[in-house]
DNA sequence: TCTATCATGTAACCAGTTACATGATTTT
DNA sequence: AAAATCATGTAACTGGTTACATGATAGA
C-alpha cells in the first residue's frame, strides 16, 4: 500500500533536496530552482510555492533555522531540513526511482472510450497524436544536441529518457493506426458489441428488479460493495 | 490556456460516457463500471463517486431526469447527460487521444535528484525498478494471453499498449544501468559538480549581501510558525 | 518623483478524499 | 427478531491553485 505522503507536490521534493545542502530562505530556494531550470524536470506552479513550504513545515519536514533582515526589506525566514525531512527525502527519491508508475492513465482512459467514436474519428485523433509526438521528438532531439554542444550535462539524462519513451509510444500508435487503416476493426466492433451487451444486460436486469429479485440473491449474482477499500 | 476542466476526475469521464447511452441512477452507473472492469483502465476511488456526480450536475454536464422509487427503498435519482455534457465528453476524449502527456513526470523528478545519491545507491534503486518492470511485463503478457484465450477483446488494446511502453522503459533503464556499471560516471559527476557550482555561486552572492546584513532578528532561533494554528 | 516591477507572502476557494450517517435488506 | 451487511448519501477536512496584498527597489 502506498504510504500517503503528507506533502505530495513535487515542488516539495525540490525544496527538500535544495535545502538538504544548506539552510535557505524561500526566495533563495525559488531562485536556485529557477536558475537550475528545475521546471524542465517537473511542472512547477510557483503560486503554490509558499503553501508547499508551509506544509513542509507543518509536517515537520523542515523547520525555521533563522530570521534574517537586511536593509529595510521584510524579514526573511531561513529554513533548514529536519531529520524527518531527510528521511522523507530519501524515501521519496527511493520510491520515484525504484517504483515504476502506472502507465499513462489518461491515454488509457481515452483508449477505453474508443467504442463511443467512429473508426474515422479515432483514426483522425490518433493521427493528431502521432503528429504531436513527432513534434515532441524533434524538439527533444534538438534539445539533446544543444545540451551536448553547450556541454550542459544536467538535463541530458531526462532528455534521453523522454526521447526513448516517446519514440516507443509513437511506434505503437503508428502500428495501431496501420491496423485500423488495414480494416482490422474486429477488435473495435467487438468492443462496441460488448458495450451494447452490457447495456442490454442492465436493461433486462433493471426490468427484473422488484418482481424477481429474490431469485438472483445468491452470492453469485449479488452486487458487490462499491467501496472495496 | 489549457481549458481547465470543471470536473477533471477521470471518474467523471466514465460517468459521462456511461450515461451518454441512456439515463441511469448512480448505483446503476457504478455497477456498470464495475462490471466492465473500468478500474483496469483508470484508478477509481469509489468514495469520490457521489461527489463527482454532484459536481457534474453542478456544472451542468448532467441533469436530473427522473426520480424513481421501488419497494420501500430510498428514492433513486436518475441522471441524464446534457448537451453541454456531450460536448465536454467529446472534447475530453479528443484531448485524451490526440494530445500526448508529458512523460512520466515523477520518474523524471527522481532522475533529477540523482546528484544527491551515490552511484551505488542509484544503481541499486534502478535495479529495483528493473525488477518491478520485469514483473509488470510478465503480468501484462499473461493478461494478454488470457484475454486472447477467453476472447475478452475489451482490454487487449490497453494491455498491448502497456506492454509496449513498459518494454521500452525497461530497455532504457537497463541501458542506463549498463552505462553506470561500465563506469560512465562522467555525466553524474558533472551533474553533481553543477549542483556544487550553483551552490557556491549562491553562497558568494549571499556572502556579498552578508556584508550588509549584520543585524539579525532578536527572535533568533525562535520557532515562528508562518501561520498560526 | 512617479511608476513599474519584484520579493514575499496571505487568503479564499475548490476539487477530491475520507469518515461518518441512515435506512433497507439479508442472514442467522 | 437480532445482527450483519449493503446501498446510498452527507459533511467535514485538506492539499493545491489562483487571486490578491504589501512593502521595497529600480527606472523613467
Amino acid at each position: 500500500m502506498a504510504k500517503r505522503r503528507k506533502v505530495s507536490n513535487m515542488l516539495g521534493l525540490a525544496v527538500l533536496s535544495t535545502i538538504s545542502l544548506e539552510p535557505m530562505h524561500p526566495y533563495q530556494i525559488a531562485s536556485l530552482l529557477r536558475e537550475r531550470g528545475k521546471g524542465r524536470d517537473m511542472e512547477i506552479k510557483w503560486g503554490s510555492f509558499y503553501t508547499v513550504v508551509q506544509n513542509l513545515q507543518k509536517h515537520g519536514l523542515i523547520a525555521v533555522a533563522d530570521n534574517v533582515r537586511q536593509g529595510g526589506r521584510p524579514e526573511r525566514t531561513v529554513y533548514r531540513i529536519t531529520d524527518a525531512g531527510r528521511e522523507e527525502l530519501a524515501d521519496w527519491v527511493r520510491e520515484l526511482l525504484a517504483a515504476p508508475e502506472r502507465e499513462r492513465p489518461r491515454f488509457k482512459a481515452g483508449l477505453s472510450t474508443l467504442g463511443l467514436l467512429s473508426p474515422d474519428q479515432v483514426m483522425d485523433l490518433l493521427r493528431q497524436r502521432v503528429s504531436a509526438l513527432e513534434q515532441m521528438i524533434a524538439h527533444d532531439r534538438a534539445e539533446l544536441v544543444r545540451y551536448r554542444q553547450e556541454i550542459v550535462e544536467i538535463f541530458i539524462i531526462e532528455a534521453e529518457y523522454d526521447l526513448a519513451i516517446r519514440e516507443a509510444e509513437l511506434a505503437w500508435v503508428q502500428a495501431l493506426l496501420a491496423r485500423l487503416a488495414d480494416g482490422d476493426f474486429g477488435r473495435l466492433e467487438a468492443w462496441r458489441g460488448f458495450h451494447e451487451t452490457g447495456r442490454s444486460r442492465w436493461s433486462r436486469r433493471a426490468a427484473d428488479e422488484g418482481s424477481r429479485r429474490r431469485h438472483r440473491s445468491s452470492k453469485h449474482r449479488r452486487d458487490r460493495p462499491l467501496r472495496s477499500g
